[in-house]
DNA sequence: GTGAAAGCGCTAACAC
DNA sequence: GTGTTAGCGCTTTCAC
């Protein structure tokens, strides 16, 4: 492996001024600039970055700490982060946890802090029971917290939007095969399925309610049973598209038609949703936004405490959603 | 930040006794052990990674080179990319590749010799112009060569599978809805089509192949054309899952019922496809496996050259697919 | 078994 | 502008 001390031999000047003049952060005359240059090019120098980052404390290295990339959202989230770290000159670490009660997370966060990250993103909705403090962290798919800098999606008012869209296709008993109420973003979109019916002066009754692991799987199996339960429901909304695709599918097969009988409206905007039979209408959650946006705030927050100004103040940033209206909500015949 | 000589001050011992004492290489008595890990404790010590890495020229890191996470198999080998590499005490940096040649890949390369990891998975079609002989690299979505570490999969062996099912079903006009011929696996594919046609006596037309973009999108288009120029097909081979998709509704929207009137089977065997209507028959691809098997290959070059044994020979690993049969490929009414 | 010192590859501080 | 040297945090000789 060669150093700097080869190509400095090579090019007859000091380590000093071979340092100088690849990061510029002092002056070097043209004119050896080029002999370090070229000398540098003759040997096929590479600078080690890590010995780099032990003296600059920092290692141009963010870390991803996240759950199982099946999920739409997960999956486009990394992408959106990956894509802005790669903007602003850092690079990923990724970690993706498949099981996260079973984790040892304390331990995690103390090996990303031993390959000194420079920052963390925390795309899980279970919490390490103590964070360094020292580490800049955002979180996401989170409830915003005075205490941590949160990027943010305002489920709610996408359930509401998607609801008040339903009412106004004349659907007056609307079902909600949700995801797993442990998940924030379920109950999020629960109260808002919940306070649209009851501002409408409609039952939001519990037997309107099913909950899923958000697989194709068990949208199927849960959608059997709100409609065994409550044959009368003329829409439903669906905590994601892939339940969506299960739901589709047993409407189809218990011999309703959508949306004459049956509107059905998802949650994501998954590429696929559009070629649903029939297409469907969702809420596209902008999830590699997120993503970007989380990047950015976090290497902002890594800036202002390498110039020195310590921890910066927690901030909290939510996006609205966007729902996309497809064939799944027409109105009824 | 706290340091070895802030531990060894507060255990009364030398930097070096703390060093023996952490990472067991030499023996340290018992007592002082105790001492060492107490301090540890007291302080709340981290040791520094990168420090590490400098000395050992090691940095127990692998960099993980790939394309559009939208792609099913890219998504779910990262998965087991992931997976393999924290079983075996690696991190994984991710590179995420939009546009592929609008990308500087040798200075990507080099920046990841820079960061010193330890071994590169290259999942990615796209071959970097020259490739850094010393650093230890497997190549996936490729086919084998003799200079190159390569984990794949048997393609054409799937899409045999997959035409000798249909064929048995009774079919005997076989369209394929193809992606692109840039990609590898896609001509693969299409020998594996067209093999088997021609080996059963069988016409096959260009004008029963069409190609795609692997989007839904593009597998509804393509299959409107095919079946605009050869309505006598009575069954489709589709290139992966989410044109399949597209494939079903737009034969759907042609008033062909699938199975009864035409076939249709799909490649990825993604958990939706079980969900799609009718349930799509699919060849599995095993991307996890492959995710995972590659970092145990890449870890065993590692290994071997970090042992002093230089750069190891080539290795190729094939894995077969396996067919799943679901409702969309019944024999024919 | 333990301490002192050298050194991994680099940048920064200080000379000139 | 450039060379010399100390030192980032750690491991590893080499003494004892």
């Amino acid at each position: 492996m060669i150093t700097v001390k080869d190509v400095a031999k090579h090019a007859n000047v000091s380590v000093g001024t071979v340092s100088n003049a690849l990061t510029r952060r002092r002056p070097v005359s043209e004119e050896t600039r080029q002999r370090v240059m070229q000398a540098i090019e003759d040997l096929g120098y590479q600078p080690n970055l890590l010995a780099r980052s032990l003296i600059d404390r920092r290692s141009y290295t963010l870390a991803v700490v996240t759950g199982r990339l099946e999920y739409y959202g997960g999956s486009r989230t990394l992408v959106g982060i990956e894509g802005g770290a790669s903007a602003l000159g850092y690079s990923v670490l990724l970690h993706l946890i498949r099981r996260p009660a079973q984790t040892d997370l304390p331990a995690l966060l103390s090996s990303l802090t031993s390959r000194r990250v420079d920052g963390v993103i925390w795309a899980l909705s279970e919490l390490p029971a103590q964070v360094a403090l020292h580490l800049p962290m955002i979180f996401l798919f989170m409830p915003p917290h005075p205490d941590r800098s949160v990027v943010t999606m305002d489920h709610r008012a996408g359930a509401v939007q998607a609801m008040q869209h339903l009412l106004a296709q004349g659907r007056r008993t609307i079902g909600l095969v949700n995801g797993p109420l442990t998940w924030w973003v379920a109950r999020e979109r629960q109260t808002g399925w919940q306070e649209t019916l009851q501002t409408a002066g409609l039952a939001a009754d519990d037997s309107l309610i099913v909950h899923g692991d958000w697989s194709a799987a068990s949208g199927e199996q849960r959608m059997a049973e709100l409609l065994a339960r409550r044959p009368d429901i003329d829409a439903v909304l669906v905590g994601n598209d892939q339940m969506g695709l299960g739901v589709l599918r047993k409407t189809h097969q218990a011999g309703r038609r959508v949306p004459q009988d049956l509107a059905v409206v998802g949650f994501d905007n998954t590429p696929e949703s559009a070629f649903f039979w029939p297409a469907l209408t969702t809420v596209d959650l902008r999830h590699v936004e997120i993503g970007r946006l989380a990047v950015e705030q976090l290497v902002k927050m890594i800036e202002a405490q390498h110039e020195g100004n310590g921890a910066s103040q927690p901030v909290t940033v939510t996006l609205k959603p966007e729902l996309i209206i497809r064939e799944s909500s027409a109105a009824s015949a």
